[in-house]
DNA sequence: TACGATTAAATCGTACACGATTTAAATAAA
DNA sequence: TTTATTTAAATCGTGTACGATTTAATCGTA
């Protein structure tokens, strides 16, 4: 029992750490290109699939208009996307990628990866840690969301 | 290749949002108690070991004065911690827990202990997913570190 | 048609988080 | 001893992040 509590405080920590130095690397990565990790994660989703709402874009990243707004029209102002309201619904906003993203899709990536390589994570590690985080992750949002309601 | 450039997006990502989902639950369980997420970590550092300067404590926590400068202000302007100027360095400034934080730290322990819980993790995954955990984070901050120099 | 409820974004206030700069104290060197 | 260097915190500017509120548009129903 105390185990277990000990346990937790040291799961929370390690989840912390390693998002704070995940955000380290890739932020000197960026760097250069003029963009936040953040920024690069909505781009990532963007190259995924372009032309979505803010509320799609929130609920993909799970961030609220509070995140994303003021990060969107920064993004807007360096020339990485386009905000356009729906003629049909006029609340609505789509965000699409500007040809600045769609050049540099490449070069990004390509940093990012060889930044990573320099990390020297096998794949096997790489997808068995994946796994046991998306896990974990489903189970602290069912909790979330039941205890919400 | 092109799957290894995947997977570095994917493992980023849960990273990432797991860490969000963590801050979530923390938030939750923590609000009645005044606390944030973060100031809870100051916690759990300062019941392992009190009285450390702030450089210690933002070594142990891989924070900067930036951030815990204006943290510690305001857990000392709620009670949580005291500041004292070292006699013998008076550039340094040791941080104590306050009795508050003595006296609550069984019923914020407990109420945290209850909640993760609910996720029904068990002790076996836990090890195993803190185990990977830190040895990403090994590998990301000597990474960081070398290339930093 | 009108009007209350719902929905999508934007806005606001508070709190991290980081790098860069500044301030002040201690230490080392000349 | 005076000065240069180093060190510890504090401060500053920018950018997330969140919950709560506000604004504006759409929808449902009488």
């Amino acid at each position: 029992m105390n185990d277990f509590r000990s346990l937790n405080g040291q799961l929370c920590f390690a989840v912390y750490e390693t998002a704070g130095e995940f955000n380290k690397l890739y932020t000197s990565v960026l760097q250069p290109f003029g963009l936040t990790y953040p920024q690069y994660l909505v781009l990532l989703a963007l190259w995924e699939k372009d032309g979505v709402t803010m509320k799609e874009l929130g609920a993909k990243l799970d961030l609220g208009t509070g995140t994303l707004t003021p990060m969107i029209s920064r993004m807007q102002e360096n020339g990485w996307v386009r905000k356009e309201r729906s003629k049909e619904d006029e609340r609505r906003v789509f965000i699409y990628l500007e040809e600045k993203a769609h050049q540099q899709q490449g070069a990004i990536t390509k940093r990012v990866a060889e930044e990573i390589e320099l990390c020297q994570i096998n794949a096997e590690e790489y997808k068995e840690l994946m796994t046991r985080l998306n896990d974990l992750h489903q189970k602290l949002k069912k909790r979330t969301n039941s205890a919400g309601a």
